[in-house]
DNA sequence: TAGTTGTTCGAACGAGCGTTCGATAGGTAT
DNA sequence: ATACCTATCGAACGCTCGTTCGAACAACTA
């Protein structure tokens, strides 16, 4: 009969713990690809597994072999995101040469962009979609998200030293991110071709806001 | 029969321009109210018009008596909000003695913030579901959001007058969007009872990292 | 009193939703 | 040839959705 090919034991699937054929793997991406660029388009709500499952050329069914629910497609697209989010970022600060906090926030903001223009739909998912999980899920989103806020606000920490302003770095963290995910809302691929002036103005902007002058 | 309440000859009602008996226009507020803070809940896809008229102790029939449609509630909400933010801002614009652009920004935050701070479910609304309506309405609603745009702008165009950075105030501006509208992703009334301190920092960030050295 | 108007409602309609079930076809191993 | 495993599907279930219809009731007007 073989109903189930979801990874037996684990309620949901982690990033690269699920892994079976390759045609399976493929076939899976495939679908949570299509899934992300609906749920990007129309929001978690209003994209319908019947839509997801047309565009994607498989049937409702066939897309219930795959996932187990709604949910855990979301799920899925918000851990891998902020998984590759973080682990990108974890890398490249490991690797970077220039020691002082100003290069390393030009690094944050230039990761979440370059990733953000790589995955426009994961992160608009992300950014829209950030209270739509529940329990288990939401929580072990939350744990990454965590993660890579704690990395982020210790390098403000860095950078704010010495300041004569009583900076709350736990703000000044919260409206970087506020700079960073709102621009799903205005960025256009025409328009703003010029990615490095567009990291440049915004760590610009936030760096000379936040370090002591 | 009796069965359009809805101003005649106008697609939507406009800000002052319905009005009916007292008792209309109360019952008419509470209504919208409860919608509000259901769609702040929940996102607008997932309020039903269902749970809107039980909380709102009307039928669902009776809620049709007021509104058009569910999409002309967004809209009303959306509308509203915006015009009462940018009647006031205009008004304290108007009445500001102090004449630097940074003390103008800091007016636009705070009266932004301090809006946000009584009108919470509002504002969640309009951040959240910016891109929910459809022809007419989402121009209209546009229009508003232009003309606060356009406001903020030309002030930061004023403050970043004369820096040897080339900052592009479109850029700014939103990114200054990005941090207010933001807020509503992680703001907790007990943990934030202090607003000016929020509105210090926020605004603090900003201005000095727009304004030339 | 009879008629009109503003407000409210129960009940339903048609559509779409997420999800499940049992079956089927092809490949692989015994 | 038989048994099993993977991948896929058509069809349906039960439910909720936004919206509408015709009727009822109260209040005011002629």
């Amino acid at each position: 009969m073989a109903k189930k090919a979801h990874p037996p034991g684990i309620k949901y699937a982690v990033p690269g713990g699920g892994e079976r054929t390759p045609q399976y793997d493929e076939r899976f991406a495939e679908i949570l690809a299509t899934a992300t660029r609906i749920m990007a388009d129309e929001g978690y709500e209003k994209a319908s597994m019947r839509r997801i499952a047309a565009e994607a050329g498989v049937s409702i069914a066939g897309l219930y072999y795959y996932f187990r629910s709604k949910e855990e497609v979301l799920y899925l697209i918000q851990l891998h995101t902020f998984d590759s989010l973080v682990r990108h970022l974890k890398d490249r600060l490991a690797t970077c040469t220039e020691k002082t906090a100003e290069a390393r926030i030009r690094l944050i903001v230039e990761n979440h962009l370059s990733h953000f223009l790589k995955h426009l739909p994961e992160l608009k998912v992300c950014a829209r979609e950030l209270d739509s999980l529940k329990g288990d899920a939401y929580k072990q989103v939350l744990e990454k998200r965590r993660e890579y806020y704690l990395i982020t606000r210790e390098v403000i920490d860095e950078l704010s030293e010495g300041s004569p302003k009583q900076l709350d770095s736990d703000m000044a963290a919260l409206a970087l991110f506020g700079m960073l995910n709102w621009v799903y809302m205005w960025y256009n691929p025409r328009r703003h071709r010029d990615l490095k002036n567009l990291e440049d103005q915004l760590s610009g902007i936030f760096i000379d806001g936040v370090r002591p002058r």
